[in-house]
DNA sequence: ATCCTCCCCTAC
DNA sequence: TAAGGTAGGGGAGGAT
């Protein structure tokens, strides 16, 4: 999609489930890095009971289309899905949220989030509203015959839907329209009543706004789908490896040899032509040759007789547009797309993609439909076929990668591809070959497509644009000094419109006039690095190599349409939301970030509240600001609350805002994660090593556990995920050495392990060093002496800047989790309802109220400093036997720990890790005697290492931020590290 | 000099 | 109605 060729964009939402095709699979194979959908964004789930689908099934829709899976029921879940309760235990709840898992499944069938009312379980009415599903597409249907889960609930619900017939139409409409009313009434404010409505999410205070538009957006798509690809090639060429490509030795019967000996360099350029309209045309075979445009639009009358916004202005906004225009005469396109079609009632929807015949009457992609439509009032419109977008990018990619994999990802449907290897190998003539990859491209998709062949990128791409439409160009090094000279500059690849002004400001119109200008005229005109790329590409030089295997820099997310906020809460809750979409990509490329910036589009002084363009952002000015944080991290609380606090310091009123955007930038050098991870895996497997020791000599099964946990051993135990597995999924990398063995089992404490060793130590076994491959054993060696340093040298520097001036600094962030909450807001009674139950279980006393906050206030009593535990077995089983804080010798590896002489940030994360394990399996208990014996040590041990005052208080923190996040209240410890010195360290 | 932040520009 | 995103590059100007 060359820019002046195809803006357009391909809808993403629900492919997945879609059906299967050979290459998706492959795809998804590779390691699928596309969320599938991001239907559920912003909206989480708890699932109560056996369901149909089951619970395990639900959560992985729900992460597989961006939704959120909470173990447990939480103050801000979306919703509980049940199929029945007791009624004993429906008492207590807040009912207005409990609804079918059919929901889940209907509305990934529908690809939009339906109105839950006629799901939930319980209502007045007693019963559930029947439902239907109408005017179900083929394509719908056939994407129900993928997946065996989802297909099963379908068949019912096609079976009920037959049988019930339009009656029941009619009924769901009626339902429909109530629920409408319903969303205008002022219900009660849990998000979930604002509407969580199938089409009604028009603002971005709508839960549902977010997967709505992401759903819709092509520029999401475009976006999404090259960062896609480019990921996509770098795994089939690390699939692929050194093996052969199979389908060359065809190629050599089919097509002639290339003259003589060629050694010439030939790089492609291949390009879809019109990308989104050859797809949709697939569909429309009678509109071929018409001047056609893929839009939302539906074109005719809803194009030319749109609804106008009462407060809207389009003759302001037009002026307005003018006015900027003079300031930035180079915005050619925004002035022009304002300047004809812009009247009342033209609809304002963007042209995502244009036909030829289109684009001969004056039509451009991004244009508006009322602007097209007076160029050409015969215009068709087509509306997005995403899923045919996919499967035709897919199949120019794999059709190209069955000959080579030199391919360097430009988007969904361009590349560049390095032939000179291949075609030296075959003697092949290159055209030859790039005629019939085209005709193969052609034949899989039905879709047209262009090539040019050059000997670089710069040739090539200046190739296809003489090639285009469906046709293919050689620009030999020969052709290509003449064929520059005559080009325009704005053809040149970086050279838009504002650079296009400039430089014809200085009378320059041509890459021929460009080459008569001395360098140093042109770096004062443009900056130094962009004259020097122009000064050679004018020229037909190119000297940047194809990039093969991209790496990722930044992540972001911004939505500049529907941002109508009228309170601050509104904003915050959708900072929240889209800081959650942001920190989801980050996870998703398993990255960390450093650099958290907020851009934020402010309505501007003069334009209209409300713009031309339905719920678009009219006329802003934009402002960004950024923090740097001291340590990279993927933590969506730290990425919230910063943007949180970027956004107060920005202080703009909410009413002004008419777009936000999130981007993570100075990620961490990948692969970093898996280091530490192989360090993780060491501090554990050293500790396993040195316990299993002793047992090895006595025992005759070195293998099998021991038998001396009183826990009974779980059959199932060990197919269940346990720390370290969860740990190398978190990370999802290439196995080391170290996993096979780095499974974590009962262990047998021995009088050896006690004093000499632990999972904490800081060495590594030379034993265990010795046994890995080279590579890695120098990896870890290298990773090791540089994580050290900079550990602890962060964390002195930390400290000492303490000392030095608090003052200075800035105040600790304040974490989403900790602004103000009403009494009634954070004990919903359903929670409250969790809270009682848990408070039998482990038989707690009281509860106590701090700082508005609730906490449960433990206390186990009875045990004397630095005794073993009278009791560490869990009263539940499996996976928690696996927890390291769960073992009989947690107490011995925590001394032994406190024995080094400063905690290393990756243990104190570990311990984080198992306790927030224990928060989940609601052993608050087990976190209390933990803490309590952690505190002691640290206070008789290390009273005066402040590193190690930090490691408790960060732990602390971590605690009391999970509890909240999950439970809606803390735990009160009783004891505390209180030093001077440290104390005021923000966590 | 070199870096950083806050932009702007460009591409698809 | 409409779905105006996302990533990379780089320049101006201030901080160090």
């Amino acid at each position: 999609m060359a820019h002046d060729e195809d803006n357009g964009f391909a809808e993403w939402g629900g492919y997945f489930e879609a059906k299967k095709s050979k290459l998706e699979e492959q795809f998804a194979a590779a390691s699928d890095p596309f969320r599938k959908s991001n239907l559920f964004a912003g909206i989480s789930i708890f699932v109560n009971g056996l369901t149909n689908p089951s619970a395990d099934e639900l959560k992985r829709i729900m992460m597989v289309h961006g939704g959120t899976y909470h173990h447990y029921e939480r103050p801000h879940t979306t919703f509980i899905i049940a199929s029945n309760l007791p009624d004993v235990k429906v008492r207590n709840m807040d009912t207005s949220k409990i609804i079918a898992a059919q929901w889940v499944v209907d509305c990934v069938q529908k690809e939009r989030v339906l109105d839950y009312k006629p799901y939930l379980l319980y209502t007045n009415q007693k019963t559930t509203q029947p439902r239907l599903n109408f005017g179900k597409s083929k394509k719908e249907k056939e994407a129900n015959s993928s997946t065996v889960t989802i297909c099963e609930q379908v068949a019912t619900t096609t079976q009920l839907e037959g049988q019930l017939g339009s009656i029941l139409k009619e009924l769901q409409q009626a339902a429909l329209t109530a629920t409408s009313n319903d969303v205008s009434k002022p219900a009660d404010n849990t998000s979930i009543n604002a509407t969580v409505n199938g089409n009604a999410a028009r603002t971005a205070v709508d839960p549902a706004f977010l997967s709505e538009f992401y759903k819709k957006s092509r520029l999401h798509h475009i976006a999404t789908l090259g960062a896609g690809f480019k990921q996509y090639v770098c795994e089939l060429r690390q699939a692929h490896g050194n093996k052969p490509f199979g389908k060359r030795a065809e190629l050599k019967s089919l097509l002639p040899d290339s003259l003589g000996n060629d050694t010439a360099r030939y790089v492609m350029h291949i390009d879809m032509d019109c990308f989104f309209v050859s797809v949709g045309l697939r569909n429309h075979p009678e509109l071929r040759g018409l001047p056609i445009a893929v839009t939302h639009s539906k074109g005719g009358s809803s194009a030319t007789d749109v609804p106008v916004h009462p407060q809207a202005n389009r003759q302001v906004e037009l002026e307005l547009f003018a006015q900027r225009f003079e300031q930035h005469q180079h915005d050619n396109i925004r002035a022009d797309k304002v300047r004809t079609g812009f009247e009342e009632k033209m609809s304002l929807s963007e042209i995502a993609s244009c036909s030829y015949e289109a684009r001969a009457k004056g039509i451009r992609n991004g244009m508006f439909v009322g602007q097209a439509l007076k160029l050409c009032p015969e215009l068709k419109t087509i509306p997005y076929d995403f899923e045919g977008y996919r499967e035709v990018a897919f199949a120019l990619y794999d059709t190209v990668a069955q000959y080579t994999l030199n391919i360097e990802a430009v988007s969904c449907d361009e590349m560049f591809v390095e032939l000179t290897d291949m075609l030296q190998e075959l003697q092949l003539d290159v055209m030859a070959f790039v005629g019939h990859l085209r005709q193969e491209v052609r034949g899989k998709t039905g879709c047209p497509c262009s090539a040019g062949v050059g000997s670089n990128k710069l040739l090539a791409r200046m190739a296809t644009k003489v090639a285009k439409p469906d046709g293919q160009h050689l620009l030999t090094t020969n052709d290509a000094a003449e064929y520059m000279a005559a080009t325009t500059l704005d053809a040149l690849p970086g050279v838009g419109h504002g650079m296009t002004y400039k430089l014809n400001q200085a009378g320059l119109r041509t890459c021929g006039d460009l080459q008569k200008i001395a360098i140093e005229q042109l770096e004062t005109l443009l900056g130094k690095k962009s004259a020097q790329t122009i000064y050679q590409n004018c020229r037909g030089i190119d000297l940047r190599p194809l990039v093969y295997e991209q790496q990722r820099k930044s992540v972001s997310a911004e939505v500049n349409y529907g941002i109508r906020f009228t309170k601050a809460e509104e904003c915050e809750t959708f900072l929240r939301q889209l800081s959650a979409e942001v920190h989801s990509r980050l996870l998703e490329i398993k990255r960390k970030t450093k650099h958290i910036t907020l851009k934020i589009m402010v309505r501007a002084a003069e334009a209209p509240v409300e713009t031309s363009k339905f719920m678009g952002h009219g006329v802003c000015d934009n402002q960004s600001k950024s923090v740097v944080l001291k340590q990279s991290t993927d933590d969506v609380n730290t990425i919230t609350s910063q943007v949180l606090i970027l956004m107060r310091q920005c202080e703009v009123p909410p009413n002004e805002l008419r777009g936000i955007g999130i981007q993570l930038s100075k990620l961490d050098e990948p692969g970093e994660e898996k280091k530490e991870n192989v360090i993780k895996k060491m501090f554990v497997k050293m500790s396993e090593k040195q316990r299993e020791k002793p047992t090895l000599l006595s025992t005759a099964a070195p293998a099998e556990p021991s038998t001396k946990m009183p826990a009974p051993e779980n059959p199932k135990a060990k197919s269940r995920p346990n720390v370290l597995d969860m740990l190398k999924n978190a990370s999802n990398k290439k196995s080391t050495v170290l996993e096979a063995k780095s499974q974590i089992e009962t262990k047998t404490e021995t009088p050896t392990t006690k004093a000499t060793t632990s999972m904490f130590h800081s060495q590594f076994d030379p034993e265990i060093l010795a046994q890995l491959p080279e590579d890695i054993r120098r990896e870890v060696l290298a990773h090791k002496e540089e994580y050290l340093r900079s550990e602890v040298g962060h964390a002195k520097r930390k400290s000492s800047d303490n000392s030095a001036s608090s003052a200075k600094r800035a105040p600790p962030p304040i974490l989403p989790i900790c602004s103000p909450l009403n009494a009634s807001d954070f004990l919903p009674s359903t929670s409250r309802a969790a809270l009682v139950k848990q408070q039998e279980r482990v038989q707690r006393k009281s509860y106590a109220h701090a700082n508005n906050t609730p906490q449960i206030v433990l206390d186990c009593g009875g045990w004397n400093e630095l005794e073993a535990p009278s009791k560490s077995a869990p009263d539940c089983v499996s996976a928690e036997s696996n927890n390291l804080l769960l073992q009989s010798n947690y107490k011995d590896a925590l001394a032994s720990w406190v024995e080094t002489e400063e905690p290393l940030t990756t243990d104190v994360k570990l311990i984080e890790f198992q306790i927030c394990e224990l928060i989940e399996m609601n052993h608050f208990d087990q976190i209390y005697e933990v803490m309590k014996y952690f505190c002691r040590l640290i206070k008789s041990k290390r009273r005066e290492s402040c590193l190690w005052h930090i490691a408790y208080n960060r732990i602390e923190n971590k605690i009391q931020h999970r509890m909240l996040e999950t439970l809606g209240y803390g735990l009160s410890f009783r004891e505390a590290i209180n030093c001077a010195n440290c104390s005021a360290y923000p966590q």
